[in-house]
DNA sequence: CATGAATGAGAGTTCATTCAT
DNA sequence: GATGAATGAACTCTCATTCAT
């Protein structure tokens, strides 16, 4: 694939990602995309045969971007908790929608088709996720600013719990004081001296 | 409306529901409807324009089954302890998918329409199981089975978690032990003596 | 299905055999019948779902009309070798193209779609038009009108040259004289007098 | 044109051939030819704007290398009987598929284009066929291998029956023993000594 | 000459929805 | 009320053909 193609498919990806972003998954036509990125619609079947292939695209593209959010702040000199609070921070914003996201797409198209564990995006990100948290909390108990005996266990509650959050956020909408609720609820769990 | 008319209504939401619980939410045609219920196509929509129709009156039907489920538990004579165990068993079984649910189509559902907070069948039952839920904490601390300093939010905290669970089990499967832990973690959180 | 429907299905069937003869099997889309028929894209699909489909219909139904072709000529009071006539007249007819046939597109048909012996209907037509004609030399044997060792072989020969000027009429086309010298050719071997 | 030029031509239309052997004429598209080549879309289209045209060189091309095949077996010092014997050995291994061939291409080729006598291929082919076998039949008559009063006429009778055939076999198959039966019958009723 | 990305016409198919009976 | 045939819009997908590079 020439130079030229690779910007294309990239131009393709980044334009219909927008058009997920706005539609969600299983709304998303071939002429969406096709008409959203002004071209013909034989020329879009050359880069993609399905919406399906093109948003596993975006997905992986997304994918690509994203691993390094976490790193960018945990490298910051700051202590775990400092950490949580900008990663909680950072997480409520796109539970209020403040920015617009893939989230409701991504969830549409996990419902639609089953896809195995192993390349399952969500479960990948998900473990990614608990993962760090953990790394955190064991920091934070180290340095005595959280109070946790089982870390791990907490990491994935959190996790589970912005899950639940998010859904709610697609399903039915939340309130800015119902995220800070649950937010405050796990950090208060591991502040506690117990 | 004749009492004919009420019965048929009511086959047509029946079968429809099963169909549903099949093919989740966005799948399901008029036609499949119209098929599954052996009945015309002009028949079904005297009662019914719209799958999405059709759906809200599944749920409204679920709804009032449903809310009997709860009590049912609560009324037995049994510790908060016993009533939050069956509760969660309860739960397991349909996060694993042991018995057939509309689950799927609901978030489909919800994901694919906006609906009010007000009339949010989602919310409802979440801020209503959140509500048993705190009433059960409760009762299980004066009794001090259970020790909890702020019974509401760890209640949403359970209910957001069993939210990421189940969206966790529709989107990539879960295993019984990771139902488990989960259930293990919050019960312990109660039962720990702090 | 309603006698309407009866009507309408039988009326494609034919409006379609049209559009058959004129254009063969191949080149004809869902949308030339349709637009034949005057019915919507949806209605035609209401009863065939290809134009496969169709033709095989038309081909059912073109061969319950012929069974009886052969018949007429038979049970007339006449020589088998005036019935012998009667019976290249026919086919002469067909192969100058002098009535309209649908012989172009059931070839089409045929050279697209490996259909297995048991139902090929080329096959039959063949094997029972040899049939008739063994019989009817047999029974000129007998009167003594001709002369002819191996009636069935002679009736196979027959057929396959027939077969074989069909497919000349219809790649290059053929001549009355090319077709009358090939009827006489075989006529006088049955005449002979050896 | 430049050597080169020629050569890919060359290369084309050999590669084009092994296409229509397999899928035959009305299948193949300019993709598929140019797939098979290796080569570019617009390079394709500076030898050959369509599957026609194609089609009809590699016909161009076949017949070239045709023509000497009876030669072949007739310069050989062997008695009419003999050689008559090699060619219908030689049309039933095609008759069975023993060997691929264009046969059906031909065909379709021939039923989707009405292509005028003076350059129809099948036409030309089918002539020269019959004035070999006559000369044949004439030589064997000579020798008194053969009886027959109407050399041409029996040569085309065979002809004919050959094509009658190649269809039988094309449209529903046909075993060897069919084959054998009708070359049987032609032949003897060359040797017949009547 | 050669490339292959791009085009757009057109075939196929499905569905929600209507309406005469 | 009930039927189901009919409609036509909308979508998917494929191909011959062109054209800038």
């Amino acid at each position: 694939m020439s130079e030229k193609s690779v910007q294309k498919k990239k131009y393709i990806v980044e334009t219909a990602r927008g058009i997920f972003m706005e539609k969600g998954y299983k709304e998303v036509t071939m002429k969406d995309i096709v008409e959203a990125c002004q071209i013909s619609r034989g020329g879009l079947y050359l880069y993609f045969s399905s919406t399906k292939e093109l948003f596993e695209e975006v997905l992986r593209m997304e994918q690509e971007d994203a691993d390094d959010v976490f790193e960018r702040s945990i490298t910051k000199e700051a202590t775990p908790a400092e950490i949580l609070a900008l990663f909680f921070k950072e997480q409520k914003r796109e539970l209020l929608n403040k920015k617009p996201s893939l989230g409701k797409a991504v969830y549409e198209y996990f419902f639609a088709n089953q896809i195995p564990n192993r390349e399952n995006l969500l479960k990948k990100q998900f473990d990614a996720a608990v993962y760090v948290l953990e790394n955190l909390i064991m920091a934070g108990v180290e340095r005595e600013e959280f109070y946790c005996e089982d870390p791990r266990g907490y990491a994935r509650n959190i996790m589970y719990v912005l899950e639940g959050l998010k859904i709610a956020s697609h399903t039915r909408g939340i309130s800015e004081a119902a995220v800070d609720r649950e937010i405050m609820f796990v950090m208060q769990g591991l502040l506690a001296e117990e």
